[in-house]
DNA sequence: TTATACTTTCAATATATTCTGAAAATAAGA
DNA sequence: TCTTATTTTCAGAATATATTGAAAGTATAA
């Protein structure tokens, strides 16, 4: 299998778990065509390989910019833009775990707090409202235990990551 | 605020976090609302609460079962089905987490194995061709100590995990 | 400042996903 | 067995999401 084969397979394969993850396929395949290209590629390179249009890969592009997951570039005597994908898989893990809590597990935090407080009926004892609270405050747990845990994760530093599983966990 | 407020608002939480994920909108409310009431439900029951059609809800209760997050439940002298969540929400947290790995995780660490294998081309030595390699070994290495980070957590029991985060790591 | 190269926006369109509801299948009692 | 209650399926309809492409916007250099 050569490079552009063994290539076009990974776009294929990062997009499917990009969908998976929740992420625009189109996204997630920009996303593998520059992890996957060691130099940097103009939207023109992206819209030709990947058969798509140049608003949709002016706006994939952008969105990834917005992660922290690819970078612009320009080159002296080009007028046009060009991208590169960080290739630092332990900083793109980061920065898409970092994002995924500040988008997502942050606000719902904040969600259940604040009906943890609206729903603090003293006067209902009623077997039906404790069991609702106890889901309540259980989620709220689990939430702020993921949170610790994700905080101490993204603190180790890359060669502490990539030593044996034991030395994490010790490392900290 | 009152019980059924409270669950209703909780509803449409719990549907917004599930919607982030990747997963239906309904299904997030479906679960929503049976884990917010103590009491099991029928297909009406769900029908009636979220105002979706008989289809639809027996389709995503059948969708909560296969992730074993909802169990079916009988009422002696009554035809219909009752529904109830499960809802100790470390053992939620753990059905979620180990489905994930399984439909999402696993496959893309299988596909990434392959690829490996195929590309492996000993006579191209160009940059291009190293880069790309590197990413690829990346991505399996980082894939590989998530999964071990995964089991080890998986592994905690549920009392060390509500305990100090600190008990946590070392009470393995 | 003007022409040109390039980027961004967004209304219209295409595609994908979800939902409905009635028919078919299944299960339970008479 | 037959009748009736309930669950399941699935084609068509509705909705939501993604994409196109051309026009508007912006930046550069002559």
């Amino acid at each position: 299998m050569n490079l552009v084969e063994a290539q076009d397979r990974f776009i294929q394969i990062w997009g499917t778990v990009g969908v998976e993850w929740g992420i625009n396929k189109t996204m997630a395949q920009v996303h593998g065509l520059l992890l996957a290209t060691a130099h940097p590629l103009s939207t023109d390179d992206i819209m030709e390989h990947l058969s798509i249009s140049r608003g949709n890969a002016n706006m994939n592009v952008r969105e990834l910019i917005a992660w922290g997951l690819v970078y612009r570039e320009s080159i002296p005597g080009d007028r046009k833009d060009y991208f590169i994908a960080e290739k630092d898989m332990w900083e793109v893990a980061q920065k898409i775990a970092s994002e995924r809590r500040k988008r997502e597990l942050d606000p719902m935090m904040k969600m259940i707090e604040q009906l943890l407080e609206l729903s603090d009926n003293k006067s209902d004892r009623s077997e039906e409202f404790q069991s609702f609270r106890t889901v309540l405050t259980d989620i709220h747990d689990l939430g702020e235990k993921s949170r610790n845990l994700l905080d101490f994760v993204l603190r180790v530093d890359r060669s502490a990551f990539f030593k044996p599983f034991k030395a994490l966990l010790k490392g900290r």
